[in-house]
DNA sequence: GAGGTTGTTTGTATCGATAAAAATCACCTC
DNA sequence: GAGGTGATTTTTATCGATACAAACAACCTC
């Protein structure tokens, strides 16, 4: 049977409650509640008394009671910058199948990216709308860290890392672009450009992928040219085509360029096409994420893949835990991910690997 | 102030109740609750004593049991086949946006495109764990029609019309298919194919984008060729890269594409990448749904833009006005779009309209 | 048949907030 | 100071489900 059988019950009339059915069944809600619940020791004859009141009456629970009772509310939240971004949809669709498993719905908050708003997904947390909540730090800082001591699951999933009590789910920022530079001087690139945010003094996307990208230069023997530094207003397609456009215009050497992320990147090769430039012959370029697009872009874009259904599924598995072990103050977990570097042919690739 | 200050309380302590703010502020319960809730014949003074209170305890509401008393949730439920499907995540979060405003919170259910699925998701909303539902039916059909004859705010999204007694914002599917096939025509496409999935008897987005397609066809005087329908098993880019390949291998004769969406366009423009097709000098494309990654393709993708965004607000705005008013039985209202083409390179236009 | 064991059912008391009605208070008028 | 008026506060009674403990029933053993 299709759950939630709509019974014979009139649309309209005033849903019934489990007293309802224990009048109708001639049992006590007690009873009705055990059979709601696939407790044992329900005799079969009551069961199938129960059931059928149930149908006839069109009895649904109400979970708002139910939630009240059992001080859970079997709803996490993830609060994302925005969920149609690419790499926060791309995760938000893994969190939500990584949850339902374990009975658990997802409610989604939208910061975009601003401080108060990942504050104010906290507070509703903490107001037991949520079991547990899922934070992408993008706005917070360290010096919100305090913020974060709260009595509630939550685990951080992000870029940054906080020195708080909670758990974290992170990427390899620094190893991974670090391996897509290098990726970069392998395929002969000597002048590479890379494309971020603005870096704060803290620990943000922008820095630490900068830091990946500088140790690779380095370590290949390559001087650090500030101008190759470029910085963005923001990771948009937009963003990148603006830059890509400009870099060449100003007649700025470079035969490279790390996107700090891969919708940039999908910028940056609409940008070189505007302006003549062919890739990966003259310029090899490689992003990050591995969105789904990537690899049917004309050319297939290069770029790190960092395991989003595994870092998703981590981060749901440890706020499991904290949710069912209230208690149990365990040490703060961290999880790092794996990741791997998807050559296409962005870089002088094939577009299957 | 941020929302949702943390007070002095100890994290691990047991939540204050407002029973205990009550008693903590040498007021009743039903002071505080005033307090809370912004009612007006509260005394600066009590206010003041109150608000110091709840600081000084940690107090936060619970949502559950105001829930329980109101009756309401102030939660929606989203049920969509995936949120990371470009066209999917764009709506939902334009859907989380126009809700935000009216204080309700979005919760989303993924349903792959399964019947099940979406009726699981009605049943939820009808548990009263949800205040509306806003469902995208692509599994249902209309024979499950009889299951949204439901007393709850439930309004529908998307392709299919259902007789049923509920709200439903729609795309004017056929026209604006007959448009986007025009719009080849005109540029001087011949022979245009269509690329779709399979089609039932009832109107799905396949059938209702077939009848544009022949519509256009007909009234330009154009031969209605079966050979140049194509069926995907799925609206994804592998699936448009791979039919575009075999079209062009098979000898197919065709000019024109006209694709269900912008995902399957990309995987086309790849496919005629892969075997040498130059888009738009030999075939010309276009889409539907207009992504944002469309402009940024190379070529350019040329689509139809079906205003997701007013369709996103409709639909919140029709479901607020069932949840506030649900006595009301009003006539089952309907919204159909606008729309408007979009012509970029993939067509022979620029980048830039 | 007393006493024990297991299996089944039922009262009772919450969970925490709020609606509605009743009570109290502050202040004013005559 | 009685009486009225409006502002403020409290009391009482739920919202619907479930934990817990107690009650009851059925069956068995000696």
């Amino acid at each position: 049977m299709v759950p939630g059988d709509l019974g014979t019950a009139d649309p309209g009339v005033i849903m019934a409650t489990i007293q309802d059915v224990a009048k109708a069944a001639g049992v006590s809600a007690m009873t009705v509640s055990n059979v709601i619940n696939g407790h044992p020791n329900v005799r079969e004859t009551t069961r199938a008394k129960v059931l059928d009141a149930m149908a006839r009456l069109g009895y649904r629970v109400n979970v708002s009671a139910r939630n009240l009772r059992k001080g859970r509310t079997g709803t996490i939240g993830l609060a994302v910058p925005e969920v149609n971004r690419p790499y926060y949809g791309r995760l938000a669709a893994a969190i939500v199948n990584a949850a339902a498993p374990l009975g658990l719905h997802v409610s989604i908050e939208q910061t975009r990216a601003r401080r108060e708003n990942e504050l104010e997904a906290l507070s509703l947390s903490r107001n037991r709308m949520y079991d547990g909540l899922i934070l992408s730090t993008v706005g917070m800082g360290p010096a919100d860290a305090d913020w974060l001591k709260v009595d509630h699951p939550v685990v951080i999933l992000g870029e940054r890392i906080f020195g708080g009590p909670v758990d974290h789910v992170a990427m390899p920022n620094v190893e991974a672009s670090r391996a897509a530079t290098r990726h970069l001087v392998e395929r002969g690139c000597r002048r590479v450009a890379f494309l971020r945010g603005s870096v704060g003094e803290d620990v943000d996307v922008s820095s630490l992928r900068r830091t990946g990208y500088r140790q690779a230069l380095k370590s290949a023997g390559l001087p650090l040219d500030p101008g190759l530094e470029q910085c963005l207003t923001s990771f948009t397609m937009a963003e990148g085509a603006r830059c890509a456009r400009r870099m060449v215009e100003s007649g700025l050497d470079f035969d490279g360029v790390f996107c700090v992320t891969d919708t940039v990147a999908m910028g940056v090769l609409r940008g070189l096409a505007d302006t003549g430039v062919r890739v990966p012959e003259q310029v090899k370029v490689i992003g990050f994420d591995n969105i789904e697009e990537s690899e049917f872009l004309v050319p297939a874009l290069s770029t790190v893949d960092p395991d989003h259904d595994t870092m998703a599924e981590r981060a749901v598995t440890l706020l499991a835990r904290r949710i069912e072990q209230p208690d149990l103050p365990r040490e703060p977990e961290e999880f790092v991910g794996r990741f791997s570097v998807v050559v296409r042919e962005s870089t002088g690739g094939h577009r299957r690997p």
